[in-house]
DNA sequence: GACCAGGCACATC
DNA sequence: GATGTGCATGGT
């Protein structure tokens, strides 16, 4: 088969298989650990996760009027944990504000005019948008991150500085519009970055995509 | 001890 | 519009 980018995404998935994303119970928390997992290691935002529940303490009304300092405390193993605990806040206000802090009314609003919404949130940046578009709400908004540009970058597809929305497009305009292949290929992509396609000591001889 | 991780806002030029 | 910096923990 031809360099496509479908066909990339066939040798991950042939190589990795389903990847279950996003790894929560629920679609709040899918929002929760978008916030936390900014440019951190998922491992640390579990335990951070975890601790919020063992706390009885991941609900929006419960985090949305829980001290800074506690919050802070709670999700300290995420690191940036002042950062975040203002992100949170920030978006918990525009969830109680807008949405009346109910995941299926913000879902209603279409789907352009809520990543706006979601970009006006201080801390909410794209990726961070498209991850809660995509993962807590099921629309299709493809999510692009550090792999994903490093990955195209090395495959010579896409300059590695590109800007978010050129990498997001170069996918959206190749590719169907589907929630499920978005879902699984952003997933795969964290897979391989993770495990071959590392900054200093890359693997390539190890990886699905060697090759293509 | 250096390097890295599923970013983002903000300052400055 | 591009480029630099602060934010912080925990694993390799």
């Amino acid at each position: 088969m031809r360099k496509t980018l479908f066909g990339m995404y066939k040798k991950l998935y042939a190589g990795f298989g389903p990847q279950q994303w996003w790894p929560a119970e629920t679609p709040f928390e899918v929002i929760v650990g978008a916030i936390l997992t900014q440019n951190t290691s998922w491992v640390n935002v579990e335990k951070a996760i975890s601790n919020l529940k063992k706390n009885n303490a991941l609900s929006p009304s419960r985090l949305r009027t829980m001290p800074h300092a506690r919050l802070a405390t709670l999700i300290r193993s995420a690191g940036y944990y002042n950062i975040k605990a203002r992100r949170l806040k920030n978006f918990l206000q525009f969830f109680s504000v807008h949405f009346q802090q109910d995941v299926t009314v913000m879902a209603k609003v279409p789907q352009e005019r809520l990543r706006r919404q979601l970009l006006a949130v201080n801390g909410i940046g794209p990726e961070t948008a498209d991850s809660i578009l995509l993962y807590a709400l099921g629309k299709p908004a493809f999510v692009v991150d550090a792999y994903t540009k490093r990955i195209l970058g090395r495959h010579r597809l896409l300059r590695e500085d590109a800007t978010y929305e050129q990498a997001q497009n170069f996918f959206m305009k190749r590719l169907k519009i589907k929630v499920q292949l978005y879902n699984e290929y952003h997933a795969l992509l964290v897979r391989t970055g993770k495990e071959y396609c590392l900054k200093k000591k890359p693997r390539c001889s190890m990886c699905p995509l060697r090759g293509f």
